[in-house]
DNA sequence: CTGTTAGCGCTTTCAA
DNA sequence: TTGAAAGCGCTAACAG
């Protein structure tokens, strides 16, 4: 018995042609008889013959793989948004190729030299933060899309995000409308993200006159949202923006352990609208990032990379709000 | 400007020796002088070499590539034991490459085909059901290793997996310790973890002598669990033992919803121990499977078939029970 | 329509 | 210690 995988010049051996004829045989490139086609399909079949990815890849130049890094699988946000890369990619015939960096910028670094080495076609980075002279080296290999918010645009790397500005000021203007005035801001984030919906949200409260209401509630990444959360609700706050639905559903356990009633003893109102907002109780009103278009749009703005285009672009989307029961 | 990337002729070159030496003394091989390895290196990082992973694994037969299917990402026990094999794979330099099947059998087989094709040296599938002939199929390329559960043992496919029966019983004698005598099981899988932890539950009612009282709950996987959790509630169970976190976590939905008070009026058991038993209001009583054991030991069974090992090896691992607020 | 040839970038004998 | 040459499995001119 042979132990190795057969080969195209197997195949050729087997259909008693050359290899060559083997390879435009199979890819249906044309200009193949009916005849021979068909034998050369059929010995593929016999013994069961798979083309090897990786040498065709070295002699074309070209993976057809997308690397997708996503810094932490924890959040069914960013889940969500490698589900939409993919939805995306396929139609194309890329497969995707998933990574994560476990939320630690070394191993994100890891990653994507892995990929990287791998050569893949193109890279889209799901994370709210990725140091931009890693970005920039990756991209000395493949285009690179940055699905996020970095601190400020990164030269020759193109982006997709939500106005995070804007979502914020979403959720306070809700929350305002409903008669609350001492609303505070939840964040355990310092990354660009979480700054931006930060400042939003301090900007809503001026806007409405309540700057001096303003709190905002920090955290470490691995605190209990607890103590801060007393602390606001000792001073009589009524309401939390958090940055996120699990931030959001922390607010959400914190009161249930409290005994306090969501939302008439506290409203609440998260980001992202992931899957966690109708899994919580009760559901949560959160602001809804455009995840679907943000997919497709990465993987369009990788064509465009591919058909020449050498201009940076970053796209913004608008997040819109969804209300239910946690306001 | 030379938009390809250097290679080892463009070191080669800049250092002024053959190619052959660079290859050994970037990879540190032993027999080349310290002094030429010196220039070698510095050449190499003048021009920002890197070294091309296809070619070198075409030329090597292997590609230090562990794949990774998984099922879905919307379980966080899947997550879970993702990460624990990448912790497992990493010390052997070997990198994960992760593809998700979104739960389509359809999706599996190509993300698998796919992996297969890269020449993934070793292949680790983390769910509860694929199909043995697609196993197989893999398997002639590389060891498979499959997390989880099958029907029953599929020839040439090593598998971990905990003991669901068994499982199932401790949560059944905990309930029954408690005092409960109607306790239903809820189910949403026909899979072989979800069928073997219903036979675990029927067996341990009916050794405690309660076959009577026993009821499964069975709804369609994108079916809501209230009808069925109503229609037992009227019936006086007392007790839900859910087929994972994410049932119990929608029993629990279910309870706030109607406003039934857990564990008072409603005791809940979850299958997993996964982060979502943690984040559950009340924290969830679940079963736990030792994740990190099992990422290991998957990892450990490709090293043993890289080793030579031919005969299947089949381990199963106990679960344990962990008690929270929910019973 | 079919076959020959020359590599892709790397590793690996085998000589020098 | 170093270099020359062969070739991994495939594709892509170029001939015939």
């Amino acid at each position: 018995m042979n132990s190795s995988r057969p080969t195209i010049v197997d195949v050729a051996a087997r259909a008693g042609v050359s290899k060559s004829l083997v390879s435009l045989a199979l890819r249906g490139d044309g200009g193949v008889s009916a005849a021979t086609r068909e034998r050369i399909v059929r010995a593929a079949a016999e013994i069961g013959y798979r083309s090897n990815a990786l040498a065709r890849a070295l002699r074309q130049h070209r993976t057809m793989l997308l690397g997708v890094v996503v810094a932490s699988l924890d959040n069914p946000y960013h889940t969500e948004v490698v589900e939409s890369v993919e939805r995306a990619a396929e139609p194309h015939g890329l497969s995707v190729l998933l990574a994560h960096g476990a939320r630690k910028a070394g191993r994100m670094a890891e990653r994507i030299d892995a990929l990287g080495d791998l050569n893949v076609d193109g890279l889209i980075v799901v994370s709210s933060w990725a140091a931009p002279e890693l970005l920039q080296a990756a991209a000395r290999r493949a285009p690179v899309v940055m699905v996020g918010r970095s601190l400020e645009p990164v030269a020759g790397i193109d982006s997709v995000n939500n106005d995070d500005e804007h979502g914020a000021a979403l959720a306070v203007d809700h929350l305002v409308a409903a008669g609350h005035e001492r609303i505070a801001h939840l964040t355990s984030s310092t990354r660009p993200a979480g700054l931006a919906r930060r400042a939003g949200y301090e900007a809503a409260m001026a806007r409405h006159g309540l700057a001096d209401r303003a709190r905002v509630i920090e955290r470490g990444r691995d605190e209990p949202a607890g103590p801060g959360l007393d602390a606001a609700l000792e001073a009589g706050c009524s309401a939390i923006f958090a940055r996120n639905d699990v931030e959001a559903d922390d607010v959400l356990n914190h009161a249930w352990d409290r005994g306090i009633a969501v939302p008439e003893g506290l409203a609440v109102v998260g980001y992202d609208d992931s899957a966690l907002a109708l899994r919580a109780r009760p559901r949560l009103t959160s602001v809804h990032q455009p995840r679907a278009e943000m997919g497709e749009l990465a993987v369009d703005l990788l064509h465009e990379r591919w058909a020449g285009r050498t201009t940076d672009r970053h796209e913004v989307l608008e997040p819109t709000l969804v209300i239910r029961a946690s306001t």
